[in-house]
DNA sequence: ACACAACACTTGTATATACAAATATAAATA
DNA sequence: TATTTATATTTGTATATACAAGTGTTGTGT
C-alpha cells in the first residue's frame, strides 16, 4: 500500500468530494463536516512536518506554549489541560515526556500538595524561540490564500458553527 | 484533574481566545489555524458520543462508509485509505477491528495476490442504517448555526484555505 | 477528631496515529 | 530464467487519545 504522508500530491484546493473521491454529492450540512476535518488534517500534517526535526509532537509543542504563556508563573495540570485544544488529552504523560527532555520542571505545590507545578526551563524557551519564525511561516502558507476580509468570514463562521 | 470530557461546560461559540484563556490577542492566521483545530475537536467529540454506544469508532465508522459506498465492489487496502480523512490512519489494523466485530469480510484477490478484497456485511450494513438519522441530527445540530449562504461561504472558505 | 466528599493528579487499558521496516507478490529487465 | 524493481500490505515501535479506575490531599460537616 502507498503511503500518501509525503509522497501526497492530491490537490487540497479541491471539492472535498474530489477529495474523497466520492461518486455522489453530500448536502451542505456533511460537506461542512468533511471540509473541517479534512482542512484540520491538511494543517496538522503540515505543521508536523515542521516540528518534526526537533523531536517534538504537536501536542508537546502545545504545551510548550501554554508554559510559556504564563510569563514564569508555575501552571498546574488543570490550567494547562483548560488551555489545550484538545481537552481530553493526558496532559500528565505529555508533561512526562517533555521532562525527559529538560524542557519543562514538575514539582509539587508547597500550599496544596495535590498540586503541581509545571514551569518552562530556558531551554525549552529556546527551542520555541527557534520554531516561531516556522511556525509563523507555516500559518501563513495557508492563511495566504485568503485576503484579510475572508480570514475575518471564516474566523467568524467558524465560532458561530461549533455552538451548541 | 478535573476531565472536561463530558463535564465541560465551556461555551463552544466564544471567541478562540477565550477559549483557550490567552491574556493576548492571535493574529487572523493564528486564529484561523486555532478555530480549524478546536472546531474539528468540537465535532468530533460530539460525535464520538453519538457512534459510542454501538462500540465502534469514528475511524471504524469511515471505513464502514466507504466500504458502503462500493456498492457491492470489493474495495482493497490502497482504495480505503485514498478516501480516508486522516490519510496516515493504519487502514490494516482499522480493518482487523472491523473483522472481529464481524462488520466486513477480507480475502486474497485472486487476480493479484498483493491485493486485499475488503467488503461490508449485512451486519455492517445495518449498523450504518441504524445511524444514519443520528449522524445526520448530528451534522444538523451544527449546521444550524448558519443559514444556507453562511453554508456554503464556509465550504468555499475551507476549500481555499487549504491549498497548497 | 473523625468520616466522607471533593479535588488534583496518576495509572491502566484499548484504540488510533505516525512512521519506518519487513514481507509477499507481480512486473520489468537483463 | 534469474535478478531487480515496484506494488500492496503487514508488522513493530513510539506517541497520543479516550475513558475508567486508582492514589493521595484537602475541605467540610458532624
Amino acid at each position: 500500500m502507498t503511503t500518501f504522508v509525503s509522497t501526497n500530491k492530491t490537490p487540497t484546493n479541491m471539492k472535498i468530494e474530489d477529495v474523497l473521491k466520492s461518486t455522489v454529492d453530500y448536502t451542505k450540512s456533511t460537506r461542512v463536516v468533511l471540509n473541517l476535518m479534512y482542512t484540520q488534517n491538511v494543517i496538522t500534517d503540515s505543521f508536523n512536518e515542521i516540528i518534526k526535526p526537533y523531536d517534538i509532537s504537536g501536542e508537546q509543542y502545545n504545551v510548550l506554549r501554554i508554559l510559556r504563556g504564563q510569563k514564569g508563573h508555575p501552571a498546574n495540570m488543570c490550567i494547562i489541560q483548560e488551555r489545550m485544544l484538545a481537552r481530553t488529552s493526558n496532559t500528565t504523560r505529555l508533561v512526562d515526556k517533555l521532562l525527559l527532555k529538560d524542557l519543562v520542571t514538575r514539582n509539587v505545590c508547597p500550599e496544596n500538595r495535590r498540586k503541581i507545578e509545571v514551569l518552562i526551563t530556558q531551554k525549552g524557551l529556546d527551542l520555541l524561540t527557534e520554531l516561531d519564525p516556522k511556525v509563523k511561516e507555516h500559518e501563513e502558507i495557508f492563511s495566504k490564500n485568503l485576503n484579510e476580509e475572508e480570514l475575518i468570514q471564516l474566523n467568524t463562521l467558524l465560532e458561530k458553527y461549533r455552538t451548541k
